[in-house]
DNA sequence: ATGACGGATCTAATCCGA
């Protein structure tokens, strides 16, 4: 059977819940991870997403910042968060997705801390905390399970063409190589796909988010790939497609990342 | 200048995003 997943940091799902629903409705993926969905759980817009044919949520949420939230057309079991940092904020969820006729598949939603502006954890806890974060990612997906998928918005693009310009990068968080290296690291240490890069060769740039701040995003196109979706080794056969969703980047009061979406053939 | 926008909040100016 073929399961389409996809991740979009939607930056208050209740603002842009048209836009979710134009996904839903257009693109009609089987599951959708967000991320700064900024909302209490129980405010989130779930009817609307029911009536559309996803009447399954898994959610965790706080009043103004970050939150996250899987939606799916097929039911889903509540798998529990990680409280990375012990922070105790809603940057994790997980779900077991219910495929009927072939075996579940696990879900983690994560999004991990934009990181300051400064560098330099000594100086920046908040560059601090997200290499932290970044590490015990590593240390907690080190050995994936069977079928199981790591998404989000990840904060940093790793290669030299997740960015519009590697150079100019090199000294602006989300592409130090600290950040770089270490997400490499918690992928390889786990055998992770980087599902998107299967199907866009390294050589081609390509970005899920572009600044708000651009008098026109898309004609400097300065971008970058923050927002992944992983797979665990054992689904790389199954891998049969995968894309970043430009045009919604040009829809009406966007969101400033676009969806990023991955097809299996399970 | 990459580039000065956009969201949420104790609705005003402040924090945060990346």
């Amino acid at each position: 059977m073929r399961l389409t997943i996809a991740t979009w940091n939607i930056n208050s799902v209740r603002l842009r819940e048209t836009l979710v629903a134009k996904l839903l409705s257009e693109k009609a993926p089987d599951v959708v991870c967000l991320q700064e969905t900024k909302s209490p759980v129980d405010l989130i817009p779930r009817k609307l997403f029911a009536e559309l044919g996803y009447p399954h949520m898994v959610a965790r949420g706080e009043k103004g910042y970050n939150g996250v939230a899987i939606l799916s057309r097929h039911a889903l079991e509540d798998a529990g968060q990680i409280d990375f940092c012990a922070k105790g904020d809603a940057r994790h969820v997980a779900a077991k997705v219910d495929l009927g006729a072939v075996s579940p598949i696990a879900i983690h939603n994560l999004y991990v801390p934009a990181g300051g502006d400064e560098p330099d954890p000594g100086a920046n806890p908040k560059f601090d905390h997200k290499l932290k974060f970044v590490e015990e990612i590593a240390a907690r997906f080190a050995k994936p399970e069977a079928r199981s998928v790591l998404v989000g918005d990840l904060n940093i693009a790793p290669l030299e063409n997740d960015v519009w310009s590697h150079k100019q990068l090199l000294k602006i968080v989300s592409h130090t190589p600290v950040e770089t290296e270490g997400l490499s690291k918690a992928q390889t240490a786990g055998g992770w796909i980087d599902t998107t890069r299967r199907f866009v060769p390294e050589s081609e740039k390509l970005y899920s988010w572009w600044s708000y701040r651009a008098r026109d995003w898309a004609a400097s196109d300065k971008g970058r790939r923050l927002d992944h979706i992983w797979a665990s080794p054992d689904l790389g056969d199954g891998l049969s497609g995968a894309q970043v969703l430009k045009e919604a980047r040009g829809w009406e009061k966007p969101s400033d990342h676009a969806p990023v979406f991955t097809e299996f053939e399970l």
